[in-house]
DNA sequence: GCGACAG
DNA sequence: ATCTTGTCGC
């Protein structure tokens, strides 16, 4: 089955994308914290005009790893703040088809609402998956945020345009906070509940944690074998 | 116009 | 994200 999508030519039609993927996303039902058993973590790794995807299945809340698969493709579109999702999309989507399990919830590195359209890499990502899923970054986009407490578990909100887009989340003290907002089927609450139930050990989760290493190995064993 | 700007 | 050794600090 041949993947006919391609990437936009310009930012106006990638935007235009994202206006229109929005409304497919907020018509699906956010899930509950009781049906997640398996989650899984999102990332790539870049090499020249190579780009590495991982995916890695773990349970929950137990952390045991039950799959994990690779993928790779060629880079097809810049890094822009706010079309980030267009440069990763594609090698994630055929990551996604490598994996053999369909995880509960899918957690992506950078946003998901809390973006400047509302619709960051992990609501499109969601979206075009069909798999439920909360984003994680490592620093804010558009908004400043205040600074949440020194211990874990301490949060503050992400406002922007007098909405609570995001959380800005302690996972781990003596670490900067991580910024986690809502995706593809779920609520904010979820995604930090989530986000501090698999964090800890590190800053971030554990599965965007593995995944992260998956993607650097499979671009490693790739230099390699050259 | 200038600076900021997920990864 | 990536290019990259040593080094300051807990």
């Amino acid at each position: 089955m041949p993947m006919l999508n391609r990437s936009p030519a310009t930012e106006e039609e990638a935007i235009s994308v994202q206006l229109s993927l929005r409304q497919q996303c907020e018509n699906r039902s956010p899930i509950d914290a009781g049906s997640i058993h398996i989650v899984a973590g999102a990332d790539a790794a870049y090499a020249r005009e190579q780009v590495f995807g991982a995916l890695v299945c773990i349970s929950f809340p137990e952390r045991k790893i039950l799959d994990q698969a690779v993928g790779q493709a060629s880079i097809t579109f810049p890094y822009i703040p706010g079309l980030f999702a267009f440069r990763e999309l594609p090698v994630l989507e055929t990551t996604f088809q490598n994996l053999r399990t369909i995880p509960d919830l899918l957690i992506a590195e950078g946003h998901g609402y809390a973006h400047p359209r509302r619709f960051g890499l992990a609501s499109h990502l969601g979206t075009v998956l069909g798999v439920p899923t909360i984003g994680v970054a490592k620093k804010p986009l558009t908004c400043e945020v205040r600074v949440p407490g020194p211990d874990r578990g301490s949060v503050s909100e992400i406002i922007d345009e007098n909405e609570v887009i995001g959380m800005a989340v302690r996972s781990k003290p003596g670490t900067r906070p991580v910024y986690v907002s809502r995706g593809f089927g779920t609520r904010l609450d979820l995604a930090v509940e989530i986000v501090l139930g698999l964090s800890g050990d590190h800053r971030m989760p554990e599965p965007l944690v593995l995944a992260d290493r998956l993607a650097r190995k499979a671009r490693s064993d790739w230099k390699a074998g050259r």
